[in-house]
DNA sequence: CATGTGGAGAAAAACGTTTAACTGAGCGCG
DNA sequence: CGCGCTCAGTTAAACGTTTTTCTCCACATG
């Protein structure tokens, strides 16, 4: 009688109709109440812990389903100094490079259990120090970074958490991302098995060591047999300087443009169809990173393409490697890049 | 000698040199112990509560600056049931309708001291299921949220958290959208003005409201001017029926196209393009939302333009002012929608 | 002087976990 | 028998806050 008004107020929470939960969440406590065993005992069963009796970890177990128990994370935070988030730290969202990327990491981080926290600088380095610090305040884990500025800021605030970097390798740091001197290399053949020997460069910024990667695998690859008529620097964002216009419209003999990444490559297109120069036909282009608007320009851009699911799971693999006490050492993780051939370029 | 080792640990954490922190951060307790005072007045300091005198309040404040003190939002959660996160869950981040979205909302909650925590259900109602669960786990204040599924599942896991919802309102659910009547409205009204009186409709999904309305909009603007020459429904991934293909060929008298969104639009533009249909020579297009994509098309695609920044700000604002206690009664916040006149309309 | 009154701060409890330390019971063994 | 050991569980401390309750003291008022 008495064991059923004390146990009202307790019960209400998750035994109406199973499913049913009012407002708060079952508590470690209800289950070992239900149970009639203490709550140090209950979170030994739930954890694995060697020293409770079968029988009872199996009535704990049933107990906790039946309530909908889930362990309170900022209880467990607080305890074990691990809250299972990540934070996920990106220069852009609207560059179209970074939403598959964001998408992938967070599945990925979902399968594990991890919850992803976002930010989303907008190119800022302060915006981007903002982040850290409330992913900090929050207790992540571990951040996975495509760092805005050249350089990681001095007193940075990763606050002694393991740090995977995504395309931007920075001393002393892990990090994940393509081999873009092999895609360099894999331009360069192709475009002298289409004959071009002549060709026009829109690098990426010297600053960025992965188009300075890319630049040199195609210039090196073969250089005997293939004559760089002008180069031209251009920001990532593909926004182009009046050299590189100029350059476009000269060409100077180029019969094939080679963008640092397709951001420029398909200004570049935009800016040669507004002039009257016909894709390919009067000058072919090739862009890198295959992002989706490169399918939807006319002509469709033939380009490299990264491996985008790769890249994005593997950080989180390696994240994840990490906060379960893995020191390894600060390597890179480089993956193969892939040719990607559509209509932008034609054969001479 | 002993007291030197016995404080080291203690120290060790943020008095060497003011701003160097080791890797643990500075406590309430720290500055409790640099100011002289207990732990409970800091915290009445820090959070502005009156019973703490002038002087010693602003010590606090001196002492927490210098120490770099963050308050553990973990510890904070567990003691006011908040954590000043909030959830963001979307369908599909590659889809282009999103990227700025999340930006937008990341960037307006950050700047209210909100962690955003990301989920992408890649479009499958049991993904979205487990990130709310997740969400709801890691205690997340509140949800912005786009749902995927037609109809909010039943024993969905809220627990009894503010919901904001974005571009698909659910009854029950405080929402903010576009006013997309007034953008089949305006596109009408375009339409005449440039001399088309016979079009055909690549509507949206009759199960979406927003695409019912964008159409609605449109077809109930002129009725007796504009005549609605066929209409075949088209997912809003833009991936066109047989019917649809059919239709774009035949046209049947149809001056102007108008789709759904604009990814339908743009994959009828290509599938026109392929068939050697010009746009806007042979027919006009529009289509609606203004994704990035629209402007990278040729030729650019006219369309509707939802305020991404507005909505997205306002989405978060309405949420916070629900955690904050406010509870307002669940109704949708409408924004006005532009016209966005490019190149894929030919006047007749 | 005795008695409130109010202000400024301290002490302690609480939030939901995990974990270290402890307690008995049962058992084998010298 | 008594010693130690293991098993299965309990108690209690701890994590970093916030909040409630308590204490102390100065001061005004009768």
């Amino acid at each position: 009688m008495f064991s059923q008004v004390y146990s009202g107020p307790t019960r209400s929470k998750g035994d109406r109709l199973g499913a049913d939960r009012e407002r708060q969440m079952a508590t470690i406590k209800d289950v070992a109440a239900r149970v009639g065993v203490s709550v140090a005992t209950v979170s030994n069963a739930l954890n694995g812990k060697p020293n409770v009796g079968s029988a009872v970890r199996r009535k704990v177990l049933r107990a906790a389903k039946d309530l909908g128990y889930r362990p309170h994370r900022a209880a467990q935070a607080m305890r074990k100094g691990r809250t299972r988030a990540i934070g996920l730290v990106l220069p852009d969202l609207t560059n179209p490079f970074f939403p598959q990327l964001a998408q992938t990491v967070e599945n990925k981080a979902r399968k594990l259990g991890l919850l992803v926290c976002l930010i989303d600088s907008q190119d800022s380095p302060e915006g981007e120090a903002d982040g850290l610090t409330l992913l900090a305040q929050h207790g992540v884990d571990g951040i996975i970074w495509c760092p805005v500025g050249p350089r990681i800021p001095r007193p940075i605030h990763t606050f002694g958490r393991p740090v995977v970097l995504i395309d931007r390798p920075r001393p002393g740091f892990a990090v994940v991302h393509s081999n873009n001197l092999m895609g360099g290399q894999l331009l360069a053949q192709y475009a002298l098995r289409h004959g071009h020997t002549r060709v026009g460069l829109l690098s990426g910024p010297r600053s960025v060591e992965s188009a300075q990667q890319r630049r040199n695998g195609f210039v090196t690859a073969h250089p005997q047999q293939i004559e760089i008529a002008w180069e031209v620097r251009v920001g990532f964002d593909g926004i182009l300087p009046p050299e590189a216009c100029a350059a476009l419209l000269e060409r100077r003999g180029a019969t094939l443009v080679v963008a640092g990444n397709d951001l420029i490559a398909i200004n570049a297109l935009r800016w040669l169809t507004q002039h009257d120069v016909r894709v390919p036909e009067d000058v072919s282009i090739v862009g890198f990173d295959d992002i989706s608007w490169a399918r939807i320009v006319s002509p469709r851009l033939t380009t490299v393409a990264q491996p985008l699911v790769a890249i994005g799971t593997r950080a989180v693999e390696l994240l994840e490697e990490r906060l379960c006490g893995a020191v390894i050492a600060s390597r890179a993780t480089v993956f193969d890049v892939t040719l990607v051939e559509r209509e932008s370029v034609k054969s001479i």
